[in-house]
DNA sequence: CTGAAAGCGCTTACAG
DNA sequence: CTGAAAGCGCTTACAG
């Protein structure tokens, strides 16, 4: 609990002096005012000293904190696995640069917007990381509460400020390589077109619809059966055969519909085809033989994290939006093109 | 960006009053202080005013912050997905009590126990709530950096100020399901034992041996293959038969089991057992017929939160540690008694 | 380079 | 209840 004032006492200096030599800034290099920064900083060492965070941003007004809006419906306990790898990779980038991330939820946001909540927006963070796409009423009003922010994998896009994968091009990878394959009927498992809140699955949707109908084919659109749907679930399992292959919108639904085939006793790869427009990193253990488009979500953390810090300590200028690449990790759900053709 | 300062002027009151009057420390009820108070409210609203967190905390010496830890190798991307619904289980418990959660990783532990970073220690936080169990080294020191710590799903196990789950109870579910399921080979993937760092798998590793002991058969250990270790694979898969099952440790390895049975044409429930002894939240989506022990790691993270508030508000003697139980949710992974009857 | 001083915005005794 | 004042720990012009 040592303070500059301390320090300074039993160094003999002032406290304006253990200030900057702590903060590395005495040029000089008479032997003197060398020995007199060692005597400091040794002192400082002694006591353990720690600058005070709240102090420090009380002069330089910048807290050094950055905040991460994750989406959640109140009361419901929203996870979603994959935007953890995102808010590692932010969290990495922001530590490397000397920020700390401090995690919010729509709560929080609502709460503010409101003047209820004291969490938010009493100046605790410099800027503000808004992961995946937030209700439209928080989207709009989020600029108003803190000025700096980057929109990472959300609806937002503009030429700045915003990044996002390309999700229309996985979705012509999975497309692409289902038709490689062999396949001669395409199904898309996806959301129906009004719950389509995430740009990610409109994309995904049109990128399989052009790949698809490039080779000529048509494609349909089965949805992702409800939690214990046993009905919808005997009416997917129905059209798995060898000469169809699905692509899933998301890592969810390829599972869930592994286990629908899995009910029925057939297997992805040698029953009927499947692809994936999404990967999660854990896959490489869980299942690596799904074919499925690999997009670097913990890379596009660390890119967001880099898009802040420019923004805070560069300005706005400097930041344009950025497109993840993704690349097609081929597996062996996709790979009997010899059973598909002597079928037909 | 309004201050207490020109509140007060505005109104025509001191500083002094604006504060009592916006934290709501004015008691009376004379018509005239009321409506002071009244004017004193409408005009911070005119114009947005917020208080400085930074400045607050200088008086207050709180920063109405906690930091969780989670473990990462340095230089490699840790995700570990069940960490997540914690993390926002903590989430939720600190923002509902006003307070702001920042993230770290042991990184910044080690940094600024080698006094390099500023990101933590520099009074930040008040708290620390470290998530799953660190290096014993980082454990050792972490409470020299700051007093108040909770230990969540944590090696560290005391009678006050920890809340783990109860993993050898996850074992025994598991183990004595299996069991009741009538199979009559019995194996268990987990890690070997000089690799089990974290209590859980030591402890579900003892459960499920006391079940399947209780039972009068052997357990054996099988490690899970490492990735892409072909022969590894096969030699697991060339086990599974209908006599045989096979009770998981962790999620991972159920579904990298699922995958080496997919390989080989075989699909657990009907061609072997499986069971785990985990879940998350997803699975009901993904894998809703695996036969698993579930613990609500959500609600763990709420009442992780909770200690940690008891702690800061009502001093350590008020948080025993906590002990989370689990339950089984019976799948078809597990289901085909009559097959495996027959075949004896 | 160095020290004395001002000031960041707030809360909390202290008189009145 | 209310106002004037002190002080939380730091950084930054300002003279020297």
């Amino acid at each position: 609990m040592a303070t500059l004032h301390e320090i300074a006492r039993e160094a003999g200096v002032s406290v304006n002096t253990v200030s900057r030599v702590l903060n590395g800034k005495l040029k000089g290099s008479y032997p003197a005012v060398v020995r007199k920064a060692e005597r400091v900083r040794r002192i400082a060492v002694k006591h353990g000293y720690r600058p005070n965070a709240a102090a420090r941003a009380m002069v330089t007004r910048r807290t050094q904190q950055v905040g991460v809006v994750v989406p959640n419906t109140p009361g419901k306990r929203y996870t979603h696995p994959v935007a953890y790898e995102v808010i590692l990779g932010i969290n990495e980038g922001l530590q490397k640069a000397g920020y700390v991330m401090c995690l919010a939820r729509i709560d929080d946001i609502r709460a503010d917007l409101a003047d209820q909540s004291r969490v938010f927006g009493e100046h605790r963070i410099d800027g503000m990381i808004v992961l995946s796409s937030m209700p439209t009423d928080v989207e709009q009003q989020i600029e108003s509460l803190i000025p700096r922010v980057v929109w990472c994998d959300s609806n937002v896009w503009r030429g700045t400020g915003c990044i996002r994968r390309d999700e229309r091009r996985a979705g012509q990878l999975a497309g692409q390589a289902a038709v490689a394959a062999g396949y001669s009927q395409f199904l898309m498992m996806t959301y129906s077109t009004p719950n389509r809140d995430h740009y990610s699955t409109q994309e995904r949707f049109e990128g399989v619809s052009d790949a698809v109908a490039a080779a000529g084919q048509k494609l349909q659109v089965v949805a992702e059966p409800g939690i214990g749907q046993t009905q919808d679930r005997r009416k997917i399992a129905d059209r798995l055969d060898p000469r169809t292959v699905i692509i899933c919108n998301s890592i969810y639904q390829a599972h869930a519909l592994r286990s629908i085939a899995e009910e029925c006793g057939r297997i992805p790869g040698r029953d009927f085809g499947l692809a994936c427009c999404d990967d999660m990193h854990q896959l490489n253990r869980m299942w690596p033989g799904l074919a499925r488009v690999s997009f670097d979500r913990y890379g596009m953390g660390l890119h967001a994290a880099t898009m802040m810090i420019d923004l805070l300590e560069h300005g706005a200028e400097q930041c344009p939006s950025t497109l993840i690449d993704c690349h097609l990790i081929e597996g062996g759900t996709l790979k009997r093109k010899a059973v598909v053709d002597s079928a037909s």
